[in-house]
DNA sequence: TGTACATCAGTGAACGCGCGTTCACTGATGTAC
DNA sequence: TGTACATCAGTGAACGCGCGTTCACTGATGTAC
């Protein structure tokens, strides 16, 4: 049976060849569904996501999106997944482009609130209201978001390193239980920095967090005027307290 | 006509006393709907909201509904007046109870995230992600809106002429845009605080806001470990920044 | 006080709509030898 | 290379559900004199 292993070889070659082009094709859709669900809540809010909707606008039938996603939750889970993965994405993008970890640093916070803007369905998503039915697989999610969180406490420790940033004293007077609860977070992957390192990328993080979701929402700019300015004015008290020069 | 004019007079009390009845009932059935469409929203998320699911759990029809609020979107817009004045309402009750300025705005801050707390729907009403097909009433919910933030303007105001709080020279570097706006803002009734005021309360509620939706998504508790000690440890920075003193 | 009338809360049926999901199917494309 | 077979995308009908809103109505309560 000689003959019989070679033409298994070629058999094999044609398989992967034309399952790929399928494969190819498949995931094309796939993102065309994902882009218009996003199309869709950009309009009417993430709420507003319907597989029958999208299906419409795609010129199919609604059960034909089953070959794609099982169900509705699990395309929800997929854009999610993929929203996290975009904000890292463009933040470590941010990171790369220069050398000095605080002027870094600084991209990645301008990177951070400008995909935000950008993308304010995707934010919505990932940092907003919950969809009414809908549970998210926290042990996918919460590893998702970490991506973001680490490349800003990266960037910290580099700066710490260099000498750049220096914690004031206040940071003696963290709470203890969340002194410890950093301090054990910090052996985990991803996370090798002190607890005073975690606690300022929290702090970073919840501020940016603020104004962005205050700014989404049109909350902000009544009471500011120049929301820009004002960002930009928040970070760089931020930075001036780490002792970090601002960009 | 002598008698007439005596019989209208008794009349019209007895009008008043019967219509006020009704009227009091009227209320109070109102009451019910809008509690009950709160627990539906606990439940399910702010966008679940059904008229019939209300009507179902009161153990009436649809359309008696109708008696109350003209449609669903009236509904919601009082719900969402409703949480904007009880949010006020729990700062101002916040910031009558002691005497120094600092103290109190220290309370009014508390006072703040423990209500967002309490009231996880009304605050996600109010901050969050718009609801699907509603679209508030702007002119009514930012002065609804304003009212929690002029609480805090005007504590910071006390503090400021009392010499308590001593604004670092860093107001000095405000963006122009932003200055302008505030000194414009500052003559409307309710504002009448300098720019750096204005700045510090915008900066001192964006601060708290993202620390509370993060907290109320359970995005942050995964990175502090100890919400509720971060908070005061940030807002105890914030204050010391101030120059004020920490109660 | 009694009586005709007006007001009001609430009903039940209906309209027209949209939803997620299932199922048996068709027809095209790829696979096996 | 030709042919039988398997895989896969997509259809169309259906299930059972829920939604906001309208309409003509009933029956209780309040009003007017």
């Amino acid at each position: 049976m000689e003959w019989r292993k070679q033409t298994d070889f070629v058999y094999r070659w044609e398989i992967m060849a034309s399952s790929a082009r399928r494969e190819r094709y498949r995931e094309t859709t796939k993102d065309e569904i994902k882009a218009i669900a996003r199309q869709h809540m950009a309009a009417e809010g993430t709420a507003a996501l319907s597989l029958r909707a999208i299906a419409r606008d795609m010129e199919m039938t609604a059960p034909a999106l089953y070959r794609y996603f099982p169900s509705r939750d699990e395309l929800i889970t997929a854009l999610i997944l993929e929203a996290f993965n975009a904000l890292a994405d463009a933040m470590e993008s941010a990171a790369a482009q220069r050398t000095d970890a605080a002027v870094r640093l600084w991209d990645v916070i301008m990177a951070y609130r400008q995909w935000a803007l950008e993308h304010p369905i995707d934010f919505q998503l990932i940092y907003g209201n919950p969809i009414p039915g809908y549970h998210a697989p926290s042990e996918l999610t919460v590893r998702a978001a970490a991506r973001a969180f680490i490349v800003v406490v990266n960037l910290l420790s580099e700066a710490l390193a260099a000498g750049a940033l220096k914690p004031s004293p206040e940071y003696e007077t963290m709470p203890a239980a969340m002194h410890g609860y950093l301090a054990q977070l910090s052996q985990q992957d991803g996370y090798d920095a002190p607890p005073v390192i975690l606690c300022i990328a929290a702090q970073g993080w919840s501020r940016m967090h603020g104004i962005i979701m205050l700014e989404l929402f049109e909350h902000l700019a009544p009471v500011v005027g120049d929301v820009d300015g004002f960002f930009r004015f928040e970070m760089s008290s931020l930075f001036r307290s780490m002792g970090l020069t601002i960009p």
